[in-house]
DNA sequence: GTATGCTTACCTACTAGTAAGTATACTCCA
DNA sequence: TGGAGTATACTTACTAGTAGGTAAGCATAC
């Protein structure tokens, strides 16, 4: 096989096992069994698990910028669907059976990060935060999301409330998901 | 040692390594070797891990409600100083260094968990939820918390909020859980 | 004829868990 | 009161399984 599709591949099966096991949960045996090769192949292209690690989290960041920019081109000035785009990531993990929004489980496993895993996925954390920010600006200032205090911080208290809602979500039931966004649209006054 | 008195011991200690490495990653060598006995030791009280887990949860929730009681008697009508109290469980996590609220890591390890343990655990995460209701609806009632829609479903949203806020905390930096009780405060309209 | 993408075969470290042995302390009975 | 017996709280020594990681070999394709 070529070289970049198996390790996309890799990246692939990675991905479904992080959000269901997490990074410490994840093993070189489970990926090489799904992808039907032997786990020394996995280490020829990812050397270490680290290495595999970061190159997931890159990965992320990068598809997350171009579901951003995508939405930002497209919903210019309707926060309300840009809210709702963002909104929909963790739903997206959520909805597969066992698996969570990955964020929130990298979180719980800070302590055995690689250094570089950690700071990209607060990269990651914080580009969502910022994302968050200018979409509630702009609510703001159409008048169509209210809030008291300043924009950066609410944004802060509702990336909490999505990645703790996504967990327990995964935990208990998937509905509970769904109850906090309606909560969150409530005390937002968005009118639907 | 007395045998009580060493179970209790290996469940502190167990505490302590759950809250830095979540269940997945403690492991009876930790254990053994903070307390200076050998591993066997360890399972003489604690047959498997599966036992221990679940002595962990249920010593929480014992722990939870009477911490909950406590408060509820002392300040039964002061709803500020019992969402305070609340408020203040996860950031006693959270001021340890590479800690968090275990409810959190228990959640995104849902996956390895062994049954009863994931069932204990949502059991105090609803006990949590259920006394942070009847803190909103006194709140409410005294007109000194401010919110829209239903006691039960806020309980909710605030809940995922101060699990997402610990472990960001964890992994980022303890400021952002006050950060986002500062923004829970304003959105309350509780006046400091 | 050589670089690529993988396999085979191995390593060390760690995991939860177990069976058998042992020192200590307590209990019962002469 | 003293000694036998026994329960307690461990240790020693081990198991099978899994983890990440590596060195060398081997087909295939260029």
């Amino acid at each position: 096989m070529n070289k970049q599709d198996t390790r996309q591949a890799i990246l692939d099966i990675t991905a479904e096992l992080i959000q269901e096991l997490g990074y410490k949960g994840l093993s070189y045996k489970h990926i090489s069994e799904r992808l039907g090769v032997k786990n020394a192949a996995i280490h020829y292209h990812f050397p270490t698990k680290a290495d595999l690690g970061s190159a997931y989290v890159e990965q992320m960041i990068v598809q997350f910028e171009q579901y951003r920019d995508h939405l930002n081109s497209k919903y210019s000035d309707q926060p309300v669907r840009l809210l709702n785009g963002l909104i929909a990531i963790p739903r997206s993990f959520i909805s597969k059976q066992g698996m969570s929004c990955p964020l929130g489980t990298l979180d719980a496993e800070r302590n055995f990060l690689p250094e570089s895993m950690l700071l990209a996925s607060r990269q990651l954390s914080r580009l969502l935060c910022e994302w968050l920010t200018e979409i509630l600006e702009k609510g703001q200032k159409q008048q169509l999301m209210h809030f008291s205090g300043v924009a950066n911080n609410k944004a802060l208290a509702i990336s909490s409330m999505l990645q703790g809602a996504s967990l327990m979500a995964s935990a208990n039931q998937a509905q509970i998901y769904e109850d906090v966004i309606a909560q969150l649209f409530l005390d937002l006054a968005i009118k639907p």
